[in-house]
DNA sequence: TATGAAAGGTACTGATT
DNA sequence: AATCAGTACCTTTCATA
């Protein structure tokens, strides 16, 4: 990976729609050959897709939560990302080290669905949960320098 | 919101680059009727923006950690999201009600980087820290239905 | 891996209902 | 808030270096 390829990245990331004609002029390359470039981060998958910010509050969705899960019976296999993927209000996933096994990322209406959202998860992966509600977000997946 | 808006944001959310023609042909809608639609959710913020989502493993920053901060002096005013912002490191930045005052989303390329990311922000917004590296991103970022 | 040209598709605007 | 028509711009491919 090198200096344009990075530039291009850094570009598309902060506008997903930006053009060939202006990533071009923005790199000093033709347009056609930022195309190329671009392509070939798509199939290699440094680029992995596109997508529209939005905006959960306006969308009534307000409610952001982090829920810490462990599970109930260490000695059962742990698929619980299997058996949380159905439930559309998780938005993000990751298994991490420390007192948790997982970490999940929210969005809920209200109080009452973030807790009938907890109850879901505990039946669904046999879990105790950890709750942390989110109170401000400053700001969410910015570009990493 | 209406219903024809939802399912654009649902299909921008998913392919921020799907153009107005095939917006159109997956609403019902004529291009320059979706074309209208879309401005609006622009202009309203409901669309807050479009970007490339990257592969931070396949660009050399394959560590992903939650930090979780706390003030060492509570009497202070806490300023701590201005007193971070410079640190490129950080992706996301939430205050949380619970135990810790703020939430961080980091990414480094190794755990030395880690370390050293650790001393800055504990120097920079005077606090001391939590860190729980993640081992698997299963999902992150998904649309919320 | 780059360029430039050509073809077809798309974005955006304005007139209209 | 929708459609249609027109222009300018953009995407994509191809020949070429």
């Amino acid at each position: 990976m090198e200096e344009t390829d990075r530039k291009i990245l850094a570009l598309l990331a902060q506008d997903g729609r930006m053009s060939f004609t202006d990533l071009g002029r923005a790199t000093g390359l033709s347009t056609s050959a930022v195309h190329q470039r671009v392509k070939r981060l798509e199939q290699r998958r440094v680029i992995k897709g596109y997508g529209a910010t939005v905006d959960y509050e306006q969308l009534g969705q307000p409610l952001t939560a982090f829920i810490s899960i462990r599970p109930i019976d260490p000695s059962q296999p742990d698929d619980s990302p299997e058996r949380l993927r159905g439930i559309g209000e998780i938005e993000s996933c990751w298994s991490v080290a420390g007192e948790e096994s997982y970490i999940l990322k929210v969005r809920t209406a209200t109080p009452a669905e973030l807790e009938n959202l907890l109850a879901r998860v505990r039946a669904a992966a046999n879990v105790s949960t950890r709750t942390t509600i989110v109170l401000t977000t400053f700001y969410e997946n910015r570009t990493v320098s």
